[in-house]
RNA sequence: GUGGUUGUAGCUUAGUUGGUUAAAGCGCCAGUUUGUGGCACUGGAGACCGUGGGUUCGAAUCCCAUCUACCACC
């Protein structure tokens, strides 16, 4: 259930409440695809850098270890020990990064397993199910994230099928959730909106996507390519469409400003691997702007990352030995590079909901772009 | 001491019977990364081819000397 606290020219604060928990928003999600963020960080550090939602992938935990592993050992939260909430993906995005291995029709997708080539079909009904097998607290819907550009007509039609297996994700889920064996019997759906570029497309299959009173709306296919300015635009023409009441999520954005703009039009939910991707390659955020510890004026370089950053890598770490440790492909570099990120990731969102609370957020706003896109 | 093998980028090596600006991997320097098939990808700098002579229109490549390292024998 959302909560709306305040909404401001747009921006909303608000309070998503799981039984798992309450999730302030805006909020960032922690991308652990395969039950894991990548770069040995573990769920007691996720708790440690202010992490309230946990992503993982139907499709990657699907194939390994199985969903049926996971229900087995009483599912994904008893098997990762997190305890807040879980979004997981559906699997829908695979259909586009694995676009060279999938045949896609109207019962659903066949895919060839990236990891020993086996056939597997993914429709609506397997993705909630396994889904449901994983028990996790929010479930997306299975949907096609149509590549950019795609044509006018391509993207017409994949909408309407996209919308089609919406409805069976609505009835295979209240199935599933009636189900006395189900480890979560309140997991929650969320709807995905399509459309690519073309906003009356986005605007209408918006429309009828909330006909369906599902527990929370993403836009997806976006952060695709296209840019930045050509996103804002499909937010901006999408968030008035979508129910004030429930949550919005905005798939897969973005960088730190992509985020500031997307609160702005009105999206109260993110997550992204550029944060953790980003950090594996030594490139990190700071409250100055961006860095890549890799550049040799850090080799003597005993201050912390970022000298007003509360991570608790910055209260101990210095540049200098964490470069020391990447260039050595010590394995503790990737955990605290990692952590680092997220932690200001997270942060972001917080000084986000503390300018909304205080009212400032246009400041806030205006503040931060001038610094975050800067490469220092 | 005698015979043999070896010497090409910071490191490990490729360089066809002599033929344009000597190639690669690693390392180094820098960049990219948006619902993670990523310790990945892209680019750049870096070599008077051990040294000195010689043959030739032309030598990393052939010849001589010398130095270095290793091996075998006395």
């Amino acid at each position: 259930m959302y909560k709306l606290i305040s909404d401001k020219n747009g921006a909303r604060r608000g309070e998503f409440v799981t039984n798992r928990g309450t999730v302030q928003t805006p909020a960032f999600m922690n991308v652990a695809t395969a039950g894991a963020i990548k770069g040995a960080v573990s769920a007691e550090d996720l708790k440690e850098i202010g992490c309230q939602v946990m992503l993982s992938n139907t499709y990657h935990l699907h194939i390994r270890p199985g969903d049926e592993v996971v229900r087995d050992c009483g599912g994904l939260h008893k098997f990762t020990t997190w305890e807040g909430p879980i979004l997981t993906d559906s699997g829908g995005f695979q259909v586009f990064s694995l676009a060279a291995l999938r045949h896609i029709q109207e019962e659903g997708v066949t895919f060839h397993s990236h990891v020993d080539g086996k056939k597997i079909f993914m429709g609506p009904e397997e993705s909630m199910q396994i889904q449901s097998n994983l028990g996790s607290t929010i479930a997306m819907a299975f949907d096609e994230c149509v590549e950019n550009p795609a044509e006018y007509s391509y993207s017409k039609a994949s909408c309407e099928r996209t919308t089609r297996w919406l409805e069976r994700c609505k009835t295979k889920m209240h199935q599933l959730n009636s189900l006395e064996s189900t480890i979560n019997r309140e997991q929650m759906l969320f709807g995905i909106n399509q459309g690519c570029t073309y906003n009356d497309l986005r605007i209408n299959h918006m429309k009828e996507i909330a006909d369906l009173d599902l527990d929370g709306y993403a836009i997806g296919g976006l952060a695709v390519g296209e840019p930045a300015e050509v996103m804002y635009d499909v937010i901006e023409h999408v968030t008035p469409h979508m129910p004030q009441n429930k949550i919005r999520y905005l798939m897969g954005v973005g960088t730190p400003l992509n985020i500031l703009n997307a609160v702005e039009r009105g999206v109260d939910l993110f997550d992204c691997v550029m944060p953790s991707r980003n950090a594996r390659h030594g490139h990190l955020f700071t409250s100055k702007g961006i860095i890549n510890i890799n550049n040799k004026k850090y080799e003597y370089d005993m201050t912390p990352i970022d000298e007003n950053c509360g991570c608790p890598v910055c209260q101990r770490y210095s540049k200098a030995y964490i470069r020391h440790l990447l260039k050595s492909t010590e394995m503790l570099s990737q955990r605290l590079l990692v952590m680092h990120n997220l932690w200001f990731y997270n942060n972001l969102m917080t000084d986000i909901r503390k300018a909304l609370d205080e009212g400032r957020f246009a400041e806030f706003k205006a503040e931060q772009e001038e610094i975050l896109g800067r490469r220092i």
